[in-house]
RNA sequence: GGAGAGCUGUCUGAGUGGUUGAAAGAGGCGGUCUUGAAAACCGUUGUGGUCGCGAGGCUACCUGGGGUUCGAAUCCCUAGCUCUCCGCCA
């Protein structure tokens, strides 16, 4: 959410950003609607004030003649004050419905256009010349006996899977690993609830309802299931004033994450790449406005790292705007090379959201003067484990059908090979 | 799941329906004293919204929501959370 304020100073800036972004908003409207709220609001102040006055008179003794005439004019007021009250209340749902569709500003440095805009900024690692023809996940996941996709959809439905043997325990690795990772870069662990509230989900920047939503609800309560640790490492700072000497707050946690991904299928997302549950380690920073920039590259390169640990060739994009997400001022997403695929796959990603969550959630800092601003927020993936293992299955096959593991990962797993099971 | 107790400002903790934005203490900040510190003493010390160029004004906030009333921290209803006891349970 953008501060109205700002909204109203630059209402051009803002209106060009909805254009970039190509996403449907009416800031002219959220204007005039928070132009009228304040009129309201103004009204009703003066009408509390009249309401105040008109109650304190009657503290003293009074004549009963005298305390009747009060009491008629205080009752006027009453219906006034309800009248108006009936009023806002309705202006301010619809102002905040239509605030809410108010994208992030977005960082000059980020291209402009739709997601084929995006702009690569390098590749690292070696893509591997196959001396065969090599398989993907899928094949790979059936004759090493490590993913059953079967199972997970006779007994959970399309896009579950089980993972087994030494696949159960390279995702446990992979958790492990990355946690470890972020310990050792000063980011505190974190094990976090796969449920939250709607209205955390609001104020980072999810729909958790309607049509157009990827996220599950539960029925009959204010709940939902997470879609990425991303909602409820932000969720613990709701409401709260950071003092400047804790910042910045750096969190690593794991979550399952939930998606409805209604829709989203056919050969693109085949197998482990587009799932309804999967297992996530993610990374959270609250810091200061003047240190998100940098912040953002931090975090890319705490990415790259990892990606250039497990030895996954990947690629470094810019995210063009109309590919941002509404949260987000500025995206890098690596992708790495998944030769099933024979192309690049999304793989992490990481945001700096700079006030948008901040501002919903009411998340502030209070410097050394004593003065709150409010605080900027980033997010990014350390292991997305399914398309983790994707890379790992898919770059680190033999021809005989067997894996190999990446030599950081083995101290996690207990082995360094995945045998074949048919 | 059942029974009970509670939720007030940074914290502890008062608060008869009408000078209560809220006593008192602690803490924080500023100052006096001191070579320095402590102690003591003095002063100061919440947040949001809105109006105003500004000084400042108005308004709201005593867990959230609703109600009663001319007037609610105070009465009623409801939700949440915390604590104690019981039941169940990995």
């Amino acid at each position: 959410m953008l501060d109205p304020k700002y909204i109203r100073d630059n209402l051009e800036a803002v209106k060009h950003n909805i254009l970039k972004r190509g996403v449907k908003a009416d800031a002219t409207l959220v204007i005039d609607l928070y132009n009228s709220r304040n009129k309201l609001q103004f009204e009703i102040d003066t009408l509390r004030n009249d309401r105040n006055e008109n109650a304190s008179k009657m503290k003293q003794k009074l004549p009963e003649g005298e305390r009747a005439v009060l009491i008629e004019e205080g009752k006027n007021i009453k219906v006034k004050v309800a009248e108006l009250e009936e009023k806002i209340k309705e202006i301010e749902l619809k102002y905040t419905e239509e605030a809410m569709k108010i994208p992030n500003m977005t960082d000059s440095s980020c291209p402009v256009g739709g997601e084929a805009d995006s702009v690569e900024l390098r590749k690292e690692g070696v893509i591997r010349n196959f001396s065969f023809k090599p398989k993907d996940h899928v094949e790979l996941g059936d004759i090493l006996d490590v993913i059953d996709f079967d199972s997970g959809a006779n007994v959970s439905g399309q896009k579950f899977y089980y993972l087994k043997n030494e696949g159960a325990l390279l995702e446990l690795a992979l958790i492990n690993f990355g946690m470890q990772y972020m310990t050792k870069k000063g980011f505190t662990p974190y094990l976090t609830p796969d449920i939250a509230k709607a209205s955390i989900l609001e104020g980072i920047g999810f729909n958790p309802r309607g049509s157009e939503t990827n996220i599950y609800s539960i029925e009959n309560t204010d709940q939902c299931l997470v879609g990425t640790a991303e909602i409820t490492l932000g969720g613990i700072y709701r409401d709260t004033i950071i003092d400047e000497s804790a910042l910045p707050v750096k969190m690593a946690g794991f979550s399952h994450c939930f998606r409805t991904e209604a829709g989203a299928s056919g050969q693109a997302t085949k197998g482990l790449y587009r799932v309804h549950q999967f297992s996530k380690v993610e990374m959270f920073v609250i810091c200061t406005p003047s240190e998100s920039e940098k912040m953002l590259e931090t975090l890319r390169e705490i990415e790259e790292e990892i990606y250039k640990a497990l030895g996954i060739p990947y690629r470094v994009l810019n995210i063009a705007t109309g590919d941002l997400g509404n949260p987000a001022y500025k995206k890098y997403d690596l992708e790495a090379w998944m030769p099933g695929r024979g192309c690049y796959g999304e793989i992490t990603s990481t945001s700096n959201c700079t006030d948008f969550q901040a501002r919903r959630l009411n998340t502030r800092i209070k410097d050394k003067a004593g003065n709150k601003n409010i605080a900027h927020m980033l997010n990014g993936t350390v292991i997305a484990v399914p398309r983790v293992i994707i890379s790992i299955l898919e770059n680190y096959q033999n021809e005989d059908g067997t894996v190999d593991i990446p030599e950081i990962l083995v101290p996690f797993t207990g082995f360094s090979k995945i045998t074949r099971k048919k």
